[in-house]
DNA sequence: CTGCTTCGTTGAACCGATTCAGCCAACGGT
DNA sequence: ACCGTTGGCTGAATCGGTTCAACGAAGCAG
């Protein structure tokens, strides 16, 4: 049942090492015996086994893909970008999700390990991953995602964080909105601190007052409990702007149960432009990021690296990241 | 850098043998021996190599697991379910998102089958897919996940969508509905036919007049086009039930926008019961399906079939699918 | 005709684990 | 004192590919 590539050779007649050229360098085996083996293959039905492929050669043709939250769209449309691009070029992505517990990390550090893979696409959520610096250890090549690298020794992928919180204070400045709430996550997340620092920075130039609101998990749910705290406070605030979309969709249904009106009411912003946003009931207006790219982009960059191995240089790219306005904002009347 | 059993055993001063034995059954390796071979290993820092070990043993431990949509939050729980019960007994889970390409569909079997995964977990999309046909034939267990096997040579974990189509008509008509909207997907996918039987079951028990309408994509964007065909039809129906959340939300949106008001004008039921549709900004009434538990028991089925061989006898389980009442149902006023 | 490439092919060694027959105490029963 | 058993350990063979030095044949130049 399970043939090998001697069995193919024997039926063919030829020598083992010729049936590898032809698996692996066609141009170097002779028409007729091309044919000879193309048909011993498909008479034993046979199919090489990566295992014994890897061990030998040394190469996995594995990458490994770790995110922090699968259940969130954004990290899908970046595995599914970092999925297709894996396939094109022959390499198998092994997609793995940590659901935000560092022990589930490390335990698929490990694995990942286990299998040799040659290179590692991380979206790294806690500081100092064990895991992380064993990979380095190891020499195998890692990038990061949604997250710039600080070394210039390693590649990442990531967004202007800073650009987005900027450009989103700057276009409700420009509605007319001077009294806005920031909902953020943790500050220990390296995206929200950025983001919270491009909106501080607008803030000052625009001439707009911020009120700081803080979910510890960036889920709909948190924002749905988030927005009482809003209506409640004391500040007027006219626009609400969310550190991602799940939030922001949280808190557009708190504010709907109570009464209030989009865009009328508020303005609301999220971040990340899931697709749920734009088919929900309220479009909401978002912080696009190309999370498709994202993943495709780090998968081909890895792959490079892992091909052209000293030859290859390390960049950081940085995306800027687009406003995307749909029904959740209007202009302020007074 | 790479170092092997081999290096670990000369540094404990053992054979190879002892510490595949450490390795694998560390009962059978005496108190003393067992220290060295844990501090050889500590210090170089040896990490078995999983290629090696599958190759001789035969044995992968890795499962696969393909799914049509990635991007439907269903599946993302499934493969949450799966992945963890994988975890949980040292399994890998490779999971493909084959985008409902039957091309994409086809090279990710032939990859699994390269690395002669022990078993594979697949929704089917498509009749008659040659690399199940494949699979077969090499003796690979599979389980259908949502969806019933027809062969009792089989195991599958699905979910009851007669049933599940029929309590929503029957919910819909104890409400005092007596004219229905329903958006079904292609006949072609099993679960689909069998919704559609279940609600024209019930609509004649209940005696309540039904209105088809179909989508060819079961994603969000379909459901706010149809919308436009159920507010021109001539039949007057108060009420809409989707094959899925996803179309329940894209219709909902478009009910909103041309002024209609949830659930007064309309009630709306989708399917599935994903994460999005209790914080959608009109919670949406829907058929909940444990998806993370689907994924979880299949997972733990498969793993079963595998360790047990031929003594495991195939089971077709299936759940009954609950009704999630939320705003956006309520009892037709007149 | 000889020497030099080039092309296509060969087959043994090797990758790093697991497996298993076989060995050597040590121990207990008679 | 002898034998059988058991527990612990050994190391060569093996899994199914890739790699590579070596080789024969063909083609070509001088």
């Amino acid at each position: 049942m399970a043939n090998s590539i001697r069995d193919v050779a024997s039926r063919a007649q030829v020598a083992v090492g010729t049936v590898s050229n032809f698996l692996n360098r066609p141009d170097r085996v002779a028409e007729a015996t091309r044919k000879k083996i193309e048909s011993a293959i498909a008479e034993l039905n046979f199919v090489p086994n990566a295992s014994a492929r890897h061990l030998r050669s040394g190469s996995s043709r594995t990458i490994g893909l770790l995110v922090p939250d699968i259940t969130n769209p954004f990290f899908t449309e970046v595995a599914r970008g970092a999925g297709d691009t894996a396939s094109e070029n022959d390499y198998t992505l092994l997609l793995c999700n940590s659901d935000e517990d560092p022990k589930k990390e490390e335990r698929h550090l490990k694995v990942l390990i286990e299998q040799r893979i040659c290179g590692l696409l991380i979206t790294p959520s806690f500081e100092g991953l064990a895991g992380v610096a064993e990979l380095n250890r190891r020499n195998i090549p890692t990038t990061f995602i949604d997250r710039k690298a600080e070394s210039l020794e390693q590649s990442s992928v990531s967004m202007d964080d800073f650009h987005g919180g900027k450009s989103a204070v700057k276009y409700l400045a420009s509605l007319g909105h001077t009294s806005i709430a920031w909902v953020n996550g943790p500050l220990s997340i390296a995206q929200c601190a950025s983001r919270e620092d491009g909106v501080m920075d607008s803030a000052k130039e625009q001439n707009v007052k911020i009120n700081k609101f803080q979910v510890n998990q960036m889920r709909s749910q948190n924002g749905y409990e988030v927005a009482k705290n809003i209506l409640e406070s004391t500040s007027q605030v006219t626009a609400i702007f969310c550190a991602n979309d799940l939030v922001a969709l949280g808190v557009l249904r708190a504010l709907l149960e109570n009464g209030k009106k989009i865009p009328t009411d508020y303005a609301l912003i999220g971040y990340d432009d899931i697709g749920f946003s734009a088919s929900a009931s309220i479009p909401l207006t978002s912080i696009a990021q190309p999370a498709y790219k994202l993943g495709a982009l780090a998968a081909q960059m890895i792959i490079n690296e892992v091909e052209n191995g000293k030859k290859f240089k390390h960049e950081q790219i940085v995306f800027k990241p687009e406003l995307v306005i749909r029904a959740s904002t209007q202009a302020l009347r007074n």
